[in-house]
DNA sequence: GCGATTTTGACAATCGTTCTCAGATAGCCC
DNA sequence: GGGCTATCTGAGAACGATTGTCAAAATCGC
């Protein structure tokens, strides 16, 4: 059974706080200056929990750190990344769906899933 | 100016030789299994150069790896990848290149730039 | 309140990658 | 071929993100 701690919920409305996508170790630290005294441990089990759950997307930055945010559209979708200032817009991409699973198919691979990610500068930055 | 060196050649003969993607471990593994007494630290570099000269492709594996690739076609492409035996196939994706750059500039964001990888199950496995 | 069970947190361990620096080497000039 | 100098190499240390460990604390059902 899933307990429901202070911690976990910390976690979730700091990430919720967040505009774009953050990586466990800024959250901890953001954390920590709000004066909770919750543990870097704490954080990612919270935080991988979230996003086995739904809750939170994930995806690897550049430099190799899981970055984490708050699920605004519940569904599958992808994401529009400023790669200046981290602002991310989310995008639907039904083309985009079908056509990953259809060169999966044509290629004769089973269950199909992608990376879909599209960064530039954005126009305030 | 960059020196023509027997470890560099190593390392891009080694990483041609491959079919899928492979780990700068696995390479510099694989290297020293064949008797060549080369650094990791070196392998790490050769890697790191061909992806910059665009003679070998790069990629994060889902837990957190770095995977190289000899590129087979020099152009900007995407790949099935067979998340079980590694096989990959190169597609190439002109509707998803307009459909980022439409994206990125229906949002205002410049310079777009997109990851889009997809994963599956491929027929033999 | 009680007890069983999960969660937490400090710290160590791990793992891939990068850094450091002395020594080796490639490429150039003679 | 010999010499020179900037670049490259390799062993190991350093690094940084993440995960594992385990005793102590907290939660939930009763």
């Amino acid at each position: 059974m899933k307990r429901q701690t202070w911690q976990r919920a910390a976690v979730r409305e700091a990430l919720t706080a967040r505009e774009g996508f953050v990586s466990a170790q800024d959250l901890h630290t953001a954390l920590k200056a709000g004066g909770s005294p919750i543990g870097l441990a704490t954080v990612y089990r919270a935080l991988a929990d979230l996003a086995v759950d739904g809750d939170a997307d994930s995806l690897q930055s550049s430099d190799g750190e899981n970055l984490y945010r708050a699920c605004i559209s519940q569904g599958h979708h992808h994401h529009l990344i400023c790669r200046s200032c981290g602002r991310t817009v989310e995008i639907e991409a039904d083309a985009i769906e079908q056509w990953a699973a259809q060169v999966a198919a044509a290629n004769g691979f089973r269950e199909p899933r992608h990376i879909v990610d599209v960064f530039g500068t954005c126009a305030s930055c």
